[in-house]
DNA sequence: TTGTATGCGTTATCAC
DNA sequence: GTGATAACGCATACAA
């Protein structure tokens, strides 16, 4: 009666794949659902001889569980979503192959979407894995609109771990880069060689790491008794061109810094590209460091020089995010909301030891 | 009675996520499921008030979906899975960036998952894809075992395109680049500029693309009247530090190539690299071919040279492989089965013309 | 315009 | 050891 359509829909439309259901092993082996149900599932009390017949009959008609059913009824897919902004940095594609690989250990499907950007897909994909397609979501960057996606996240208690972005009125568990550390860690590495005149070029504002490491490279500028007047920090959008357009900014200075302290290894290698192509010397005329130590995530090298950088211990924090979130599903409120990572300074050879006369420059 | 365990355990249950269901909404707004479900769908034929009160309740529970339940009833989740065999290229992060540029304006959602080149987690993301997370999948790459998992999927006629790698006997459809023309192209280029000793790199000949690229530089060198012994066929396999050791076998010939084609640019860079090391210098001792054109995929320039690189149409690719799979999913058989591309040459600064009197080398 | 009833494929409970 | 049967949350044909 009331199934006919759906049958008949079934049988006609050519076009759907025709995969077999736990009825139709049951038919062929014949058997009961509920048999056939066991046996894919490996429980026990089930007759050697029965569990064979359903076993060949699965196999014959090419049997893929439905995840929908099975997920529909358990409240649990095994999946943890994962929701970049974008898939375009090797930084990037190295966490997600940590994050697949701790994700197989803790026996979770790992399954990643980008929004290209775009907030109303980052919305929407991840309002997807929360209407049950993944038992919970890592959320990775610190764009702007992050907040208010959170907000619905936390409203109704999923799973959720967020890398790379800490908001603090809400309770969601971070795993996150000191990036104050990291700033930090630069400019007194600067300092110890004697640079006084520190530049800054930082990422796109509108994302928290930016603001962090610029906050952080100001701070520790402060520390050192030094200044940051505005005029040394410039601000791009991180995006493909702005590490040309910052090196235009310094050559067109007026008291060029003698260091500079580029939010990523993205844009300083483009920087020093641009930069020597006007025939600034690094690190003779100009010192950078950067961030991400991309060096060691490829394998060739970005660029003729060898930028010092600060690495991220990207195997920690996949692991952090992973545990995060499957305690979460379990159950378990984490313990420490934050779970933090110190970046390390590997040493390249775009860093110049000014000589004592300069680095007795006042100031 | 019977799901009184069922409530109980949704009750108790602390850890878990509390998302409103439609029935949820249905009783917070006093009407029935139904109606909610048309709000819900933007369907027509709901009273303006009554849409209102549902709309008020959907927003105050925070409801979400759930799609598991929605795609078990529709048999459609509006997903396209993409499966990866790794996630370290800027090749495959730039095809993801189009893959999923297009899935969504073809209106579907694109998650990505990669098996870090293990064969059992490949299966599984494609079983499970199969299952019904998805509506179809891209499977990217041509390793060995893949011919034996598109068995099953071809056997349940489950919509899938292959990008990469086309399996003769399956009637799965393909999205290619064409691979020999790519190695012709190269072949041609470094001929026309004189060279007649020429060698090559292999990728890992468990795929097969490098198969198809070395298959066609022999064919291409044949062509020209030239041989390609196996001794100037340098095979590796394709991971981090075989650019290194193909630069050492290189330097080890007895009679070394005047040129050389590679894989791709991945291990023509990191062998570039080696060479540039032992004093061997890029182009005056040696011209190089890679295949990829990093640098059209970077913002940063991938070594000091600019190698001369076969690029990819990743867009076009991209397109088709959505295209193909959408067809299947719309249950329309795709006209042809081969969607192939040709890659195009860009000239870099990696390669030397030969003075005449090396190119009239014999043979 | 609204509500009732049914089934999607699975797991789980409980009788046989 | 095995088999009915009842949910899971949703969409839809059909009755009211």
């Amino acid at each position: 009666m009331g199934n006919v359509p759906y049958l008949a829909l079934h049988l006609i439309s050519e076009g759907g794949p025709a995969i077999a259901s736990i009825l139709d092993i049951a038919k062929k082996a014949g058997v009961s659902k509920t048999t056939v149900s066991k046996v894919l599932n490996r429980q026990y009390g089930v007759h050697a001889e029965t569990r064979k017949r359903v076993l060949e009959a699965a196999e014959a008609l090419h049997y893929t569980p439905n995840i929908a059913a099975r997920s529909l009824v358990m409240s649990k897919s095994g999946v943890i979503g994962v929701v970049y902004d974008s898939f375009r940095s090797p930084l990037y594609m190295e966490l997600a192959t940590q994050l697949e690989h701790h994700a197989m250990v803790s026996g979770y499907r790992l399954v990643f979407c980008s929004c290209n950007e775009d907030p109303d897909a980052k919305s929407g994909y991840i309002r997807y894995f929360m209407g049950g397609a993944a038992d919970g979501i890592i959320l990775f960057g610190s764009a702007e609109g992050d907040e208010a996606i959170l907000d619905q996240v936390t409203a109704v208690d999923y799973p959720c771990a967020v890398i790379e972005n800490h908001v603090e009125h809400l309770s969601i568990p971070n795993v996150l880069i000191d990036n104050l550390s990291g700033a930090a860690q630069a400019v007194d590495y600067l300092y110890e060689r004697g640079h006084r005149a520190i530049a800054h070029v930082t990422g796109n504002l509108l994302h928290k790491v930016a603001v962090d490491r610029r906050d952080g490279f100001v701070k520790a500028m402060e520390e050192h008794g030094l200044s940051a007047p505005p005029e040394r920090l410039l601000s791009t959008e991180g995006t493909i061109g702005c590490g040309t357009k910052a090196a235009a900014q310094l050559l067109a200075m007026k008291e060029r810094p003698t260091a500079v302290f580029v939010f990523n290894d993205l844009i300083a290698y483009e920087m020093m590209d641009a930069l020597h192509q006007a025939r600034c010397r690094i690190p003779e005329d100009l010192s950078v460091v950067g961030f991400d130590h991309l060096v060691g995530l490829l394998s060739f090298k970005p660029g003729p020089l060898e930028l010092t950088s600060l690495s991220q211990p990207l195997s920690d924090v996949a692991a952090a995010a992973i545990d995060l979130v499957a305690a979460l599903v379990a159950g378990n409120a984490p313990q420490e909301k934050v779970r933090l990572f110190w970046p390390e300074l590997k040493e390249g050879n775009t860093c110049r030891t000014l000589p004592p006369e300069r680095a007795s420059d006042p100031e």
